[in-house]
DNA sequence: GTCTATACTTGGATAGAC
DNA sequence: GTCTATCCAAGTATAGAC
């Protein structure tokens, strides 16, 4: 029925290049970006990935997995990268610039656009808010990690409790990242990060860090 | 086809009772909540609403204009009661208390569920986004208005553009909202509050009230 | 205004040829 | 491993009877 008979390249197996499965993963990926949770299907990231829809289901056994698995990959990724720019950082000022600058990078990437995808996905799609809740785990760890970080030498590490200042930098990246891309607007997101580096200088002053040399208490 | 012919209920028209209209508004906005934005099908929520999946395109043209007015509908009811509740707080101390007990009674009324997942489903359907960023912008407006209130009288107000907070205060809600619908847990949340109330007091003692007689403007 | 019936589309998933 | 072909379910939307 198609036209076919000539020679297209179209209809032709491509014998194991490598990895469909990367290739399917990675397209998994660019289509949570552009089109979103809904827009997901296993027809439109095959058509991203350039190869048949059937090969969803021969690798990943359901659409579903396939995105989880997408998941997997960016979040790994940038976890490795988010540990690096961390370590580098010390006390408040500094993570708070490390904090907007791994937002900007993050928002190239997209790895907090598919995070944000599959939470969202997560309300109508039965077992999925689970998995993606095992996969936010490790995101809470390293935001109290960098928390401890940030704080360390300070009064103030007394005074806040690490794991609800985590909870709170994770929803607070979560929610900026669903507005900025509501609208497509980043600056609103800018000023705060500025706001907040501003801030957090501020704070320098009247809590001075205790571990160098003899900034003492003015009391 | 279907077997009719006898006295069932099922079939018979029910004439102009009060309003259709308005049932498919509340079956809208219970669906958005039990089945997330990816549930919430013309027929799904006529099953809610117990009536024709049909009557959706008749008094809304589709089903995405029912859900924007279903959106409009928590919102307008929760403005009116959000306003009375921070009108009554003044300072940061009550202020924080207030917005714990508006994060408690929205949670289980659901319009930020509602909001949410609306916003959820903004990345998948065009032309949502905007649809909801505009009904998203008095809510800014609103939270600008009760971070005035909660600084009035404080050195802070100086310090903090009102509009960076808001945004903020906006994403942190939305972020939790999120996060606690994830995994149904609402502990974190409960003792992040928890923690901005011991450190909004603490902020008290730091930053006393100028003028505080809770009549008119304190100048 | 409300219902039934239906046309059309898209998507998940499987079988079987190559 | 990859593709074609196909089945089936569910959704949007419209036409027309009541």
């Amino acid at each position: 029925m198609a036209k076919q008979g000539v020679t297209t390249r179209v209809g032709q197996p491509r014998p194991n290049t490598a990895g469909t499965r990367a290739e399917l993963v990675e397209a998994a990926i660019t289509t949570l970006q552009t089109e979103g949770f809904g827009g997901s299907s296993a027809r439109a990231i095959a058509r991203t990935a350039g190869c048949n829809q059937a090969l969803v289901f021969y690798h990943f056994g359901s659409v579903a997995n396939l995105l989880l698995a997408a998941l997997d990959a960016t979040s790994e990724r940038r976890m490795v990268r988010y540990g690096e720019a961390v370590d580098a950082a010390d006390g408040l000022g500094p993570m708070v610039e490390v904090a907007a600058r791994i937002y900007r990078e993050d928002l190239d990437a997209g790895h907090m656009s598919v995070l944000a995808e599959m939470i969202a996905g997560s309300s109508s799609t039965p077992g999925l808010g689970a998995e993606v809740s095992a996969r936010l785990e490790p995101w809470f760890g390293f935001a109290e990690d960098a928390t401890l970080r940030a704080l360390r030498g300070s009064p103030l590490a007394d005074l806040v409790p690490t794991r609800d200042v985590a909870f709170a930098v994770v929803a607070l990246y979560l929610g900026i990242e669903f507005l900025a891309h509501l609208d497509g607007d980043r600056s609103q997101a800018e000023s705060l990060f500025s706001t907040a580096k501003r801030l957090s200088d501020l704070m320098g002053l009247v809590f001075p860090v205790a571990a160098h040399d003899g900034g003492d208490d003015p009391r």
